[in-house]
DNA sequence: GATGAATGAGACTTCATTCAT
DNA sequence: TATGAATGAAGTCTCATTCAT
């Protein structure tokens, strides 16, 4: 497979071009490679296509940056910054229940079928191995913290006596954060391979709901001995 | 890993020549291939480096399989269907309440931390845009055939009484299915991102108790009105 | 252009294959070695083609031959005896005139559209880089002779008065055995560049009369002085 | 041959690096590669050889042409271009005898023992199966072009009363064109191979002479039936 | 700053040839 | 004799990176 692997004409969106502002320069060219690292995968992406998208020559991407891989990770940097602050914005000066807290969350950082969020998420799955450092950084900064949030809002919850207490908050925010990122790549497949495909809207507040069940608490939850309970965080309660 | 050993830059070793194991050698050459580009990622791994893992020269590769991608594909296919295999067997004539038989399932999938699968599953998230044919034939084989019967355990217990009925599975199937994916391969930067670390079985056991206890049956279910409920599958409860 | 330039699926007609008579397995080789070459060149074909052609594999036909080229010249020569051969035998015995015996030598030589021939000639044309020994063999054994037996005929035409004698016999000769072969070679090329076309029949008998034109004898051939008679072979007539 | 030598085995000089001719390059690659092509032969010319020869490295050829085929391609067009542009020159204007004109096309065409241009026309008949559509091209811009021209001046010459009208002015043009274009290729081998040596002047003149006696109107032409007169483009005239 | 020509290390792939069986 | 697994030299093409202009 020699190229692009997308489709034999990259389904790149080419921008306005050409408006000569030099100061804005590095930041068109980090969107221009976010743009296409996305669309092709990083190896499958040339620098020439990215300078190409920016509207410059390949030259002039190494006046911004040293090389292909802080190119990406600056790339990447930029668009995780905005992302984050698009989260913490959401929850300055709210205070409503811990649930709606989370569904605010959720809706927040998945909601809304967004082509480019998905292949950028494409994009980070496939540089586990071609520039580890990056992925790791991502890890660390998105996924870790997505799941620490959701894990505090439940820790809340359970403060508030709203959630019970006996549940292992963190594994729940983990398998949460990681499978909704799952579904979300898998949907790039969804026209190939149907049995993918799910409604964003379905995905999230069915998650929410199936989060919330399992958190809600019971008079009497009797059966359920937790196996090992060694490794819950708070002992389990009653 | 018997033969090779995946280190960083393999050096080309002179073997003595010419040792004819022909029936085997396909299947050696697809253990070292799997072994290879799940340490080293596809694009990273030289088909010198596989030939040598599995003790021969790149030309003999050649020989068995068509091309890099070829030897990929088959590469996984073998690795898909013994995974699938072991699977299967787990719930032959297994026929006890639906929680047990997803207890036996997951910790069948995902118990038990084993490196080797943890990088293959790293290996094939970073070739959706290196070999989509063969990442999308894995979600189509692995992730989707682990939700669907995970969700059939659910509808198991529903009929039986043992979960309630309003829940909706497929979603919980899919998020759990995924997040643990997930989380296993993030397993693998668990050595430079600490707060990744999670033990195997923490992960799968809590992740079965949030399942279950979202899934069990209330009495009374009283708050949480389902907010959307037009694509639940079953029709709100009671 | 990866392999074979002829078309997608060699045009090779495939023989009987496989029947045991040991003694004549280097004369099937031969056979199958020049179909195969002449329908895709001899760069372009693998010995393993080959092989299969006659039926045999690969490592049979160093058996027989030292290597590829061994294999070619054998072919070629063979092919090559088999024809002259068939030219020898038309002038057997005979004893018309020259015009006659030169008639029967074009049409045995070159009469009758051959696909096979064509394609040993295009297949000639085109090792003159690849072997350039065996390409001179043919030449020396294949024009050379083709043209020293039209200029003797000539020469017997001019002994017997059927024919002027002030004509350069052997340059007619050899644009005359030389241009046939390239029109014939060419007309492979006729489907697809429809002017390279001509009927074999009218190709052997107008440059027949054409030749016979040129050499009548003149009462009168007043105007037209051989412009650099130095190089005649025999000296200006009249 | 100015740059480079075409030697056997051509070690790649290491040059003072980078010597900008943008403009010329281009240029400079296609005579150096048809150079190379032509002295060793399509497929036994590395990339890398005909980059040395124009004093540049193998990537330097890819920034121009996108493949070896296409610089082969090319180089041909070039050439042949150039060639015609020669053969159109030479009858501008001209409205001498048509035996006269022909002999300055004849002359024009193959005058002048040129080993590049013969090299140039072994390399073309060694395409066939490795670029068959850069040699179909060359045969309808070149030989087919040249017994066209050839054809269409007979045709004047008969018009004018100048040759006899019941010839197969067609045939003997494509007899011609091939048969001059293969000795000149076979001179190539008339070191090794005497008996294919003949001096260039000879064998235009007496080709030239041969035609125009085939041509030369008679009074009575009477013994030589046209076989199948059919195919005669103007029926025999008494 | 910007250009784009040029470099050169790499990696895939092909296939004639060898040789243990 | 015959097989076909294995070798390894060779060649095409890619593309990140450099640097003269």
């Amino acid at each position: 497979m020699p190229r692009g692997t997308v489709g034999p004409t990259p389904p790149v969106v080419h921008r306005p071009r050409r408006q000569r502002r030099p100061d804005e320069r590095p930041f068109e060219l980090l969107d221009a490679a976010l743009r296409v690292f996305a669309a092709r995968g990083y190896r499958n992406t040339r620098l020439e296509e990215v300078a190409a998208e920016a509207g410059v020559t390949k030259g002039a991407v190494y006046h911004y940056f040293s090389d292909k891989e802080e190119l990406l990770l600056r790339a990447l940097e930029q668009h995780q910054e905005r992302a984050l602050g698009r989260l913490n914005d959401v929850l300055r000066g709210r205070s409503g229940p811990a649930s709606e807290r989370l569904r605010l969350v959720l809706r927040r950082a998945f909601g809304g079928e967004d082509p480019a969020r998905r292949d950028v998420l494409t994009l980070l799955q496939g540089i586990a191995h071609e520039a580890p450092g990056v992925y790791r950084r991502w890890l660390a900064n998105g996924p870790v913290k997505g799941w620490r949030l959701v894990a505090s809002l439940i820790a809340e919850g359970v403060a508030a006596g709203e959630f019970r207490s006996n549940a292992d908050a963190e594994v729940a925010a983990r398998v949460v954060i990681t499978g909704l990122l799952g579904q979300i790549i898998y949907q790039q497949y969804a026209d190939t391979v149907p049995a993918l495909r799910i409604g964003n809207d379905r995905l999230i507040d069915s998650t929410l709901e199936f989060l919330l069940a399992a958190l809600r608490p019971v008079e009497a939850l009797p059966r359920r001995q937790p196996r090992t309970p060694g490794h819950r965080k708070q002992g389990g309660g009653s």
